[in-house]
DNA sequence: ATCTTATATCGTAATTATTCTTATAATTAA
DNA sequence: TTAATTATAAGAATAATTACGATATAAGAT
């Protein structure tokens, strides 16, 4: 991660956890700091793993609880591959996509001006990219209705 | 879908298969014409629900393979959701992900002149969109220099 | 510092999503 | 029409995630 040191990082998540009600437990310390350690944006079973080396006892349900409760504070994202099943869509020529955070709704987005960004050519070359992918994120009007 | 009926989308369907070796099977059929007839980004669940009208024998295991087998030779995507673990990442400053379809390794990308599409007023919002993705695809060197 | 209460954790079981295996059946090209 | 290939069904296996009850712990009040 740029521009932070693992104290600044450590001080920013004691803070978040307090403004939100979270008490400050040793297991999601370490989850946390695993977090910052890791070199990719680990999964759940990373992060159980590299845990248990300090907390052998701990429950895969509570990296699992932790890590949920983290991005719902918004002291961590859920990246690419949401740990829901597989959706597909039949329409291959490009367009973007809505998905609303709560209900998981997928909406194509057309005609909308969010203009394709455009990539520089040696990031394409390096990376061999096929695909461009722009996800807008929000909640859905259904969802803000029920809430 | 847009600007194609439903013919159009029939032909394209069987001519790809064809050039890809594919045989056309019954199964296969009803799992594009579900596809393109349903909605909105259809699960695997979803799919087979709907082909168990037709086929009340057809294993989910079929429609797996053959939603794989679909994206494989470019007549479907596979969108947000990957069926995959769920991925996480610490750093909740603005950057843009490189995601390698082969081995999902993801890279973060900071200082790569991608530069954020702007998203229209009326668009943000229309969806309360608090969150912009970009995602480049496509296969990582490793994944290159192994195949 | 101790007590109290709300919250978190552990251990395990249950659920959900996906893939594998093997025997049978259907498709395609000759 | 037949042979060779490829696909399918059925069910079991695996992987990812969530749920639950009993215990333990954190943090504010005393």
């Amino acid at each position: 991660m740029r521009n932070k040191n693992t104290e600044e990082r450590l001080n920013l998540f004691r803070a978040k956890c307090k403004a939100n009600g979270l008490s400050m437990t040793p297991q999601r310390l370490a989850i946390y700091k695993a977090l910052i350690m890791s070199a990719n944006h680990p999964s759940a079973e990373n992060i159980f793993n590299c845990v248990r080396s300090s907390f052998p006892d701990i429950a895969i349900d509570t990296v699992y609880r932790t890590l949920s409760t983290f991005s719902e504070i918004g002291v961590i994202y859920v990246v690419e591959g949401y740990g829901e099943a597989k959706r597909y869509d039949p329409d291959v020529e490009p367009h973007h996509h809505f998905r609303c955070t709560r209900c998981n709704k997928i909406v194509d987005l057309y005609d909308d001006n969010v203009e394709k960004p455009k990539i520089p050519n040696s990031l394409k070359r390096k990376y061999n990219v096929s695909n461009v992918k722009v996800i807008l994120e929000g909640a859905c009007d259904g969802c803000v209705r029920k809430k």
